[in-house]
Parts: structure tokens; C-alpha cells; sequence
DNA sequence: GAGATTTGACCACT
DNA sequence: AGTGGTCAAATCTC
């Protein structure tokens, strides 16, 4: 515990720095960026991140968080197009890509061997696609919005392996050799895209062979609910005077909710996560029998301090509040 | 038998 | 016409 509020104090420093360094607009210190906007934004989302490793017990993936963080680090300062060739900075990075420029800047030059599986040994006589397809255009219930809606809204993540698990059931529904590219593009969907008409989908495709690299690039927003009572995050909800601030882990909450205070996170199935409860003296109490696997409680003051890292309204940069949000929701989801 | 995967065809877009 | 995304029948796996 004594880690998480270390963290937690941590980020408040840093977003106290990020005001001073916003009130003065003159943010080059020392050389490098540790003093500017953008690099004491990246401290404080690797502080925070850290917080929430800790909490979940996965101290251990920090490494690679960070990197994913520092990976999105030009997203957030909307210095480029988010989307690496796999070249550069780190070997593994997340971004945002708020601009569209994302799958299809998939080109990588460093492609030397086809990674395909091909475990089926079927005999064909296969009838497979000679079917008469329906005029394509906006099904029985799907939003006319959708392609716009999934097309403004993805996030790419790279990862050394390609079956991450990012907590959420997905359905592989094609696979597609992509021009001037070695290795082939897995599509899948989600699992509860029909029975709870959720709408995300995700691409994976080998970028890199040595190391290898998987990128993967997400699609919309989860709607679904693996687990109906799995996530959500009741901040001291005992205390009204406390004006206790609700976190879901509902990404379709999340989106209504964000806009009042950073306090939602997204996704999604979280499994058998102990509570964590943190009191005005920063005492932790984990235990089993919960009603929700996955209910944080967190004090006031610890929540002043997750408040304290978002001074939105003095933070302007190439993607607005919407996208920032989402990025790091769903970077919270992944962690 | 249910759910997941495979894979050729269909369709939209450029 | 070329390309990428999706569909859906066939097949596989548990």
C-alpha cells in the first residue's frame, strides 16, 4: 500500500508541475522533456498506472506499461500521427490514433516469414461463400453511425505476443493477406456482438518478426457486460457528505460518465479482482467474499489525488478530452 | 452439440 | 480493378 500512495502523492506533485509549467507556457528544462507539459503528463500516467498495477497486483507488468505509455506519449502531445511503423521509439507501443491513420499505415518493410498456423487438415469439398449475399448496408439494428463511429475511434497496441489478453472474449471472423505485407490480418469481433450487440472489433497483424511484434488495433467500445456485477468502482459510498464519485468499469458508462471526472475506467470483464479498500490512512483491506469481484473503494483524499492528474480544464492539445480519456481507459483496461 | 476457427466469396470503397 | 473488411458454410475442438 505504501507503493500506491507513494504513486498517488507522486502524481499529485507532477500534475501540480504540469499547472506550473501550463502557467508559464515555457516548458524546456534541462534538455530533455522530464520538465515539460508533455513529459510530466507521461510521468504522471506512468504514476497512475503504476497505482492501478499495484492495486491488481501486477506490479510486475509496469515495464511494459510504461513503455506503453511512453509509446503514446506523441499521441498525447498530438506531435505525430500516433501510429509507428514499428520503428520508432520503443520496440512496443500503444497509441491513439484520433485521425484515421491507423491500419492503414500498416506497411511493414521487415517481414521475412509467414507466420500462418494451419492446424485445419480438412478435405475439401467446400461450398464455403457460394451463398448469395445480401445488398450490403446498415443491418436490422445497426446504427448508421457505426462506420464513422469506428472509424474515429481506434487504438492500436503492440505487443510482443499476439494472444494478449486484454480481459475482453473476442471472435476470430477472418483473416486476410493484406497487400505488401508477409503476414496476414486476424479479424475478430466480440464474443456478445450479437447477443448484446457489442460493436468492437479488433485487428491482429504481425508487424515485425525479430523481435516479434503484434499489432493490434482495436475498434469501438465494449457494450457488453461479461459480468453483470464485475465492475464497478464505488468510491466510500458509506459517507454521502464524502460526495462519493462512482467508477465503472463499464466502457458503455464510461462514456456517459466521463465527462463529469475522471473517475470511470474502461472495460470490462474483470475477473475475481479483490476489493481494495483504501481509508484516510491508506490501509488496504482485500478479501474473497465480496458481492462484486471487482469494487474498489477508495477515500476522498485518494480520489483528490487521482483528480489532481487531469487538470483538464488547463490542458489543451491535438486531441480533445474525448480521446485522451478513452486512451487511457482502455490503457487501464489493458493493464 | 455448442462454440470457435477456417477460408473462399461477397461487398464497399478508392 | 485492386484492396480491405465482413459474411457465412464447412470444419475443428472441447
Amino acid at each position: 500500500m505504501e507503493r500506491v500512495v507513494e504513486e498517488v502523492i507522486q502524481g499529485r506533485e507532477l500534475a501540480s508541475q504540469l499547472s506550473k509549467a501550463f502557467a508559464n507556457r515555457s516548458l524546456v528544462v534541462n534538455g530533455d522533456d522530464g520538465g515539460s507539459a508533455e513529459g510530466i503528463v507521461n510521468k504522471i500516467l506512468g504514476s497512475f498506472v503504476n497505482t492501478l498495477l499495484i492495486i491488481n497486483g501486477k506490479e510486475s507488468d509496469q515495464k511494459f506499461v510504461s513503455d506503453q505509455i511512453q509509446g503514446n506519449s506523441s499521441g498525447v502531445s498530438g506531435g505525430s500521427t500516433g501510429v509507428s511503423d514499428g520503428r520508432g521509439g520503443g520496440a512496443y507501443s500503444s497509441s491513439w490514433d484520433a485521425n484515421h491513420e491507423h491500419a492503414a499505415n500498416i506497411k511493414s518493410e521487415d517481414y521475412n516469414e509467414e507466420g500462418i498456423s494451419c492446424k485445419s487438415t480438412s478435405t475439401f469439398k467446400d461450398r464455403r461463400g457460394s451463398y448469395k449475399r445480401r445488398t450490403r448496408g446498415p443491418l436490422d439494428g445497426e446504427d448508421p453511425l457505426d462506420q464513422d463511429t469506428k472509424a474515429s475511434h481506434s487504438w492500436t497496441r503492440d505487443t510482443p505476443a499476439s494472444n494478449i489478453d486484454d480481459s475482453h472474449a473476442w471472435r476470430k471472423y477472418g483473416k486476410k493477406v493484406i497487400h505488401n505485407a508477409k503476414h496476414p490480418r486476424n479479424y475478430f469481433r466480440c464474443t456478445h456482438k450479437y447477443d448484446q450487440a457489442c460493436k468492437a472489433t479488433k485487428q491482429v497483424q504481425q508487424v515485425q518478426d525479430h523481435p516479434p511484434v503484434f499489432r493490434t488495433t482495436y475498434y469501438g467500445t465494449h457494450t457488453c457486460r461479461d459480468y453483470p456485477k464485475a465492475s464497478e468502482l464505488v468510491l466510500d459510498c458509506t459517507s454521502p457528505r464524502d460526495s462519493s464519485k462512482y467508477i465503472s468499469f463499464d466502457n458503455a458508462n464510461c462514456l456517459e460518465n466521463k465527462q463529469e471526472h475522471f473517475t470511470s475506467f474502461a472495460s470490462s470483464s474483470v475477473k475475481e479482482e479483490p476489493i481494495v479498500k483504501a481509508t484516510s490512512d491508506h490501509t488496504v483491506t482485500s478479501h474473497n467474499n465480496h458481492s462484486s469481484p471487482s469494487d474498489y473503494l477508495l477515500s476522498h483524499d485518494d480520489l483528490m489525488a487521482f483528480d489532481s492528474f487531469w487538470p483538464m480544464s488547463e490542458f489543451s492539445s491535438s486531441i480533445d478530452q474525448y480521446d485522451r480519456d478513452d486512451v487511457f481507459l482502455k490503457m487501464i483496461a489493458e493493464s
